[in-house]
DNA sequence: GCAATAGTTTTGGTATACCAAAATTTTGTT
DNA sequence: AACAAAATTTTGGTATACCAAAACTATTGC
């Protein structure tokens, strides 16, 4: 048997392509269409689609086609607030047990993070920019949060892709990360957890107005964008 | 087709058997055993398994049976510390969100908690106690943080209801509860908030106890309590 | 007697087949 | 032409069959 499973494959492919946007919000995913476009047969598809459930990214109906979860602003931000929460927690008790060790990696990436700043492309950048809240995470060395925080984390990567699109206050953002890593040296846990609490106060701002500028983009009322698969 | 569906039937059960303790942690879930068990094909089984494992209360491992899990002092700890977590921001959200029937509603269930006090059974007055903490976390209208806080109330159901069960400072619970009902009234923020979090720290330094008096009594390291299912 | 190994069994993973509920289309009636 | 009802298709849910990797057992060689 492989490492990973077929439907472990599958849903790694279909969190990605729902991710970058290849699948709609709101775009049907018909087990038998997707399980014969990939060359696999039903079962480890639904499974596939199961996984991806649990993590809100794809919406399960009664007797119905599961579609890409289309969240509303709202929806969104709430997942933001308790995200927010989680990593606030997460500095917190990552300043009373974080390891010297983990607190080189951080910075070690923070570093990185300022060398690439203004040459590195979106993804790229993004990319040290989640595993640098996913190390201050697991700093806290308790393992139910570091899982649920990065639940979220895939829950929402998109809105957080875009915000990090902006490319705006990129500037704020390195600033903060500093201090955090201060912070966090220093096991300042006033200034961590307000700096975190900061830092994602400005994200909802940001993902708050791309979502207001487009006006509804995930087609969830209006649905403008709903895309079948036949 | 039912309401529902059968993999979610054979969940709940099996839930409820972990939950009771008719299934100890450490014993193994066979796909073929457990389905012919209960005449139902192995398909339905193991979705049921998978959705277990979303709720940590079964563990998957590669290519080998599932196991109830057999959480460790520590790992419920840092379950608490998040649910707690999880909690006392749900209180500081109800206390903006909160509307006048969900408090009338919290307010009743509180009545006929204090009416049940000295003669309800460990397990009603437990329920109870259970929908008291999710009415409030509703309250807080953040869909993502109620279903999340409900995933950590399963994990943590039977810890939970063990320390319940001590009926040691039911006093005292019925009194924190009453501060909270009373500052979700005046949207007292701090109040409710630091009711919320002393009541966990309770929770905590209940279950402890019980752990610790009982040692490893989830049988992971010294497999003692280790059940086979053949 | 013991260890290595070959053979067997058990297990989870996957494919396929079948069923019944919904949705859809067609058809019949007014 | 419009509505209702019936036939058909599509869909998710379930059962069953098959496969290969592990685990286990028994045998063999020393």
């Amino acid at each position: 048997m492989s490492e990973q499973t077929l439907a472990e494959q599958i849903a790694d492919s279909l969190r990605r392509d729902i991710l970058i946007g290849k699948l709609a919000p709101g775009a049907l995913i018909k087990e038998r269409d997707n399980s014969a476009g990939r060359g696999v047969s039903r079962t480890p598809l639904r499974e596939a689609i199961r996984i991806l459930a649990s993590e809100g990214l794809v919406v399960l109906r009664p007797s119905r086609s599961p579609i890409v979860a289309s969240p509303t602003l709202k929806e969104i931000t709430d997942d933001l607030i308790v995200m927010n929460t989680l990593e606030s927690l997460g500095a917190r008790l990552a300043c009373m047990n974080v390891t010297p060790e983990e607190i080189a990696e951080i910075d070690a990436l923070h570093e990185k993070m300022l060398q690439i700043s203004d040459s590195a492309d979106s993804v790229d950048y993004f990319e040290v920019d989640m595993r640098f809240h996913r190390l201050i995470t697991a700093a806290s060395h308790n393992a139910s949060l570091i899982d649920t925080h990065a639940a979220y984390m895939a829950r929402l990567w998109r809105p957080r892709f875009l915000a990090a699109s902006l490319r705006r206050d990129r500037a704020r953002v390195l600033q903060q990360h500093d201090a955090i890593v201060k912070g966090l040296k220093t096991r300042d846990v006033t200034l961590v957890s307000a700096e975190v609490e900061s830092h994602m106060r400005h994200l909802v701002l940001n993902i708050t107005d791309i979502y207001e500028r487009k006006e509804q983009p995930t087609g969830k009322k209006h649905a403008t964008s709903q895309v079948a698969e036949t």
